[in-house]
DNA sequence: TATTATGCAGTTGTATGATGACTTTCGAAT
DNA sequence: ATTCGAAAGTCATCATACAACTGCATAATA
């Protein structure tokens, strides 16, 4: 019963690797150790760090898992040197979930940009309205000040129905379910971001989106699908960082207590 | 002077725990431990694998780390609920029906044409390597006159892996499995399609694809990705049609007997 | 009887020491 | 000067032990 409400919270204690991996990844986005350089040994991590090899060796592990470092057998544990343009960095600091959260919104941008391509080719008259309709039906809430939420959705789900591939519309679905949909339904974010120009921004990629489908041009249907995607992805991290601020002022402002 | 053109002889000894992730990825993938279930215990796991209980515990942290299971201290290691599990029912029950199978790899196309590009940006080392190898082991397979289809799924694997997104090698896993890996390793086509000049084709496809990911250049190698496996489909297309000819045809002759 | 407390067995987390395998370096022999 | 080989440094793996935690069965209690 050393459980009190406060720790229900969240909150499994932290294994010591994750510690460890935490403290050297902030250490290698800094750049204090320069790509293609090498890390401390084991040994030396393990004084260090004040923990065991098994932990250093763990830890070391999980950042060879994301890329972040390669292990040479004999010869060192070394900075990789696409450390710069890697995913590591988006999901640096942040827990392990929001990384596979990122990880499946990415999959689901390669799913959206190849059937934005295929719906312009392959759509039909009806699946072209639903595409509209969905468009203003944004348009009109946006207007009336009412969440666009489900709009938005039903603009991309319009989108992949009409490649008149049914498993696009799944994957979406089955995808969708997990990673924060697309833009504006995530819970800590619903005040935060929901300004007028913001969703503005969303309806003029939208538009792109829209009129290269009617052209029947593909390739920049595609392209239309993958900047807004992109941005979108972007913008998800934004707010995965001003969280994460959040969090750690939430910290600061406890401990001072 | 160090590095010559032998020296890139890449075939760095796998290490055990990939050996063992690759075994229990593939288990998980199939299905065969539904999530939320237990899986064996270290010390089973040990048993089984016949390796230290080092190895099996570097194994789940990896499996760990790309969210496939998740370990609870003094109850256990389990599959984690959200798995792509949902791809697997997804992908189970079709495979029957050839007009599903070609819309599946049509899904595989949008996975496959976007990991080419991120692996063009994010690929380490390593990885290219990875590919390298795979591209000249089917060169070697094809002079020697060997089936070429295991190297080829390879080459693909390979570049998903070098995504550093792990969800890019789960789908490849998942769909590919019921869904005609990639070119020539249908059963029913092995006599049939086999020809030098065919595998020389892919081949030269693969080429351009590598050399646009050693280059890192995405757009290209995202291009490159596209003509390859349009024309993969296009072939599979193809060979449908032989089939369902030939079909017809032992149809008539059984009939007029 | 119903409920709580206790203890035990099983499992993961961490620590430690030893050995094998591989890489690099440097000095000796040619 | 070049080649070769020994040795040190380092990661990979193994084996063992203990600590921390969980789930469950059993005992103690009201």
């Amino acid at each position: 019963m050393s459980q009190t409400v406060a720790d229900l919270r969240v909150e499994r204690k932290p294994k010591l690797s994750e510690t460890v991996v935490a403290a050297i990844r902030k250490q290698l986005l800094a750049g204090e150790i320069p790509p293609g350089q090498k890390l401390p040994t084991e040994g030396q991590l393990t004084e260090t760090f004040g923990v065991s090899r098994t932990v250093i060796r763990e830890a070391l592990a999980k950042l060879a898992a994301d890329g972040l470092v390669e292990a040479r057998q004999g010869a060192g544990v070394f900075v990789s040197e696409h450390i710069s343009t890697s995913f590591g960095v988006l999901a640096a600091d942040m827990g392990a979930k929001d990384s596979v959260a990122l990880n499946v919104l990415e999959v689901r941008l390669a799913i959206e940009i190849e059937s934005a391509g295929l719906a312009a080719i392959r759509r039909n008259a009806a699946q072209e309205a639903a595409i509209q309709e969905a468009f203003f039906e944004f348009e009109r809430l946006l207007l009336a000040s009412q969440p666009t939420g489900p709009a938005d959705l039903a603009f991309h789900r319009a989108i992949a129905s009409a490649t008149n591939n049914p498993f696009y519309v799944e994957m979406l679905d089955v995808l969708g379910r997990r990673a924060i949909p697309c833009d504006v339904t995530s819970p800590w974010s619903t005040e935060l971001v929901q300004s007028d120009e913001y969703q503005r921004g969303l309806q003029r990629e939208h538009l792109v989106i829209l009129n290269a489908i009617s052209a029947g041009d593909a390739e920049a249907a595609r392209e239309a699908m993958r900047t807004h995607l992109t941005r979108s992805q972007q913008r998800y991290r934004e707010r995965l960082q001003a969280r994460q601020a959040y969090y750690a002022n939430s910290l600061k402002a406890a401990s001072t207590e």
